[in-house]
DNA sequence: CTGTTAGCGCATTCAA
DNA sequence: TTGAATGCGCTAACAG
């Protein structure tokens, strides 16, 4: 049951070191020989002990995955899927940091003496104070940013143009006709971990100023829990003049939003346009207007770039946009008049 | 930066055994002596080197997630999160193992020396063959099944009863006066990996069949990608009689064939009635009937089963059954005459 | 191409 | 309560 080198090489005839070799550097040792020794430890059901080897060669196989949101949530679960998908064929664990406050963040750089106990840090969805970033840059090792602000101590980053994305969609509901519009999302002030929150607020407001008397536009707040639907609605219902269009931080906001919507009556998108973020579960079924992302594919992508990095390798591509377009559906259209 | 435990030591004026002890067992130091070390540790940024420590005490603090789905699905994220928000904070890492084929499966059960590498395993929606659950269960160390057929093998077992699950919704659908029920479902031979997929077909025919001439039931397979609605919406065109009551294997199913019926021109409830499967994203919000069940839980609860099975103590709650019920919402009404 | 050797950093006996 | 000493199982020089 517990096999161990030394069981293979006696076996086998060969030394530890050979077999060490075969598992690791497989093209320094004889065909024949690699052969022999991959049989005998086949039948003793051997492998490498990952413990000894991470002591030995001082890489711990280990990827830190430091999340400001939760790993259950749509961007962050396909994120890690997508990763998984390459780092694990790649002889990497995933060690999960959710962090929700500053304090566990504070604890994350201090308790953990990251660069004995992890390979590489991935920062998902999460804005990083740049001490923070510099300590983690100080150590060497690499540090990837994925949906964050792409800040320099960084050896990579990747995420969609929140920017030009925003952009799109406003100026789809321009172009449909649209002036009042409104954006429905999280107090930044409650979020102020999540990038894409703070970026997307900031990119309506400076897009909208652009675009001076062309648009009217509001801001609207709603919390994070259940009752979020209710609550824009019913703080929309009470700004001056409605909005006949509504952006939503993301698809989460924008779907519960519209079934309420729906069942107060309203008949979407003639009374009203809405359009989200995402392109998360079920919005392509209800034919949701919203941004397309795949998070998966970034995941992958990073995971990617970050065995590059390992190797030694220094990939050009350290600002990573990855594509995402604007799918026009069925909430949207011209206001009525 | 790579401070050793020497560095603590020689700092502390203690020995390298002294340090060793203020973190593994905090105790068995003087107070003072201990506090002095901590002060140092932390200075020095320095933290136990996890691969040295799991190389030395023969755990490898890694606990192995093994699931038949995909790590981005509703349930397997939400289990992960829960299993991980205990996990982690006890030390162990969790290594991701997605595995989709027979052949996937089988190269997780002997590539991996199972014994050496995770201190448990966890089998997540997976069918496992006792031959593979035997091998497992001889190295002694624990296995836990989440979604799994309960099987002796397992040191331990959560998940909910799908048979009386799967009763409260045809007895629901049956009290309201229906009779033609029809269950949609992925093709059990595409998916043998799954337990529930398998339970709950088994459990809507067992339970149709005890009910005798009161229920008239009909299975209808539909794919898993993005036509299943369509294509479940045609074959239940196709059926000589109607059903009046669709039970759909899960929300992922039964969401998009409520949006899909509404676009062709059904009203749900008043036309036919559609229940679901888990209470998954947005099926409150739309009002759709459905059993509700909560994996991250089930996570949180299965990862505290097995610190304790890792402690040595043998929980009797070997069979975890977790609650559910049926969340009646707006999807399910009497048949119209 | 293969074997010998010397640690990697810590946990744990055994003495003190 | 603490320190000295001994490997855990493997990798990386180096020598052959």
């Amino acid at each position: 049951m517990g096999a161990s080198i030394q069981d293979v090489a006696d076996r086998a005839g060969v030394s530890i070191a050979t077999v060490s070799r075969t598992f690791t550097l497989p093209d320094k040792v004889l065909p024949r020989t690699r052969e022999k020794v991959l049989k005998v430890a086949q039948d003793l059901d051997y492998t490498i002990s990952r413990s000894a080897s991470a002591l030995k060669s001082g890489k711990s196989a280990r990827i830190a995955f430091l999340t400001g949101g939760e790993l259950d949530s749509w961007y962050d679960s396909h994120v890690l899927a997508g990763l998984n998908s390459v780092l694990h064929d790649a002889g990497y664990d995933i060690a999960l940091y959710a962090v929700s406050d500053e304090q566990e963040r504070h604890a994350f750089f201090s308790d953990m003496s990251i660069k004995r106990n992890a390979d590489a840090v991935l920062v998902v969805s999460f804005q990083i104070p740049c001490t923070e970033a510099d300590k983690l840059a100080t150590t060497g090792i690499p540090l990837i940013g994925i949906n964050t602000e792409p800040i320099p101590e960084f050896s990579a980053t990747i995420g969609i143009d929140e920017t030009s994305c925003m952009e799109l969609v406003i100026n789809h509901m321009v172009n449909l006709g649209h002036r009042k519009i409104a954006y429905v999302c999280l107090d930044p002030e409650t979020e102020h971990f999540k990038w894409n929150g703070q970026a997307r607020l900031q990119a309506f407001r400076s897009i909208c100023s652009k675009l001076g008397d062309r648009v009217n536009p509001t801001v609207v707040y709603a919390p994070k829990d259940d009752t979020r639907a209710d609550f824009a609605l019913s703080q929309l219902a009470r700004l001056d003049q409605h909005p006949t269009a509504i952006i939503c931080m993301n698809d989460e906001y924008a779907l519960p939003l519209l079934f309420c919507m729906q069942r107060s009556g309203y008949t979407i998108p003639r009374d009203v346009s809405v359009a989200g973020f995402d392109d998360s579960t079920y919005a392509h079924e209800i034919g949701l207007t919203t941004i397309h992302q795949d998070p998966y594919e970034m995941g992958k992508s990073s995971a990617q770039t970050l065995l590059k990095l390992l190797e030694g390798e220094n990939p050009d591509m350290n600002m990573q946009i990855q594509p995402s377009f604007l799918a026009v559906r069925n909430t949207t259209a011209p206001p009525e008049h």
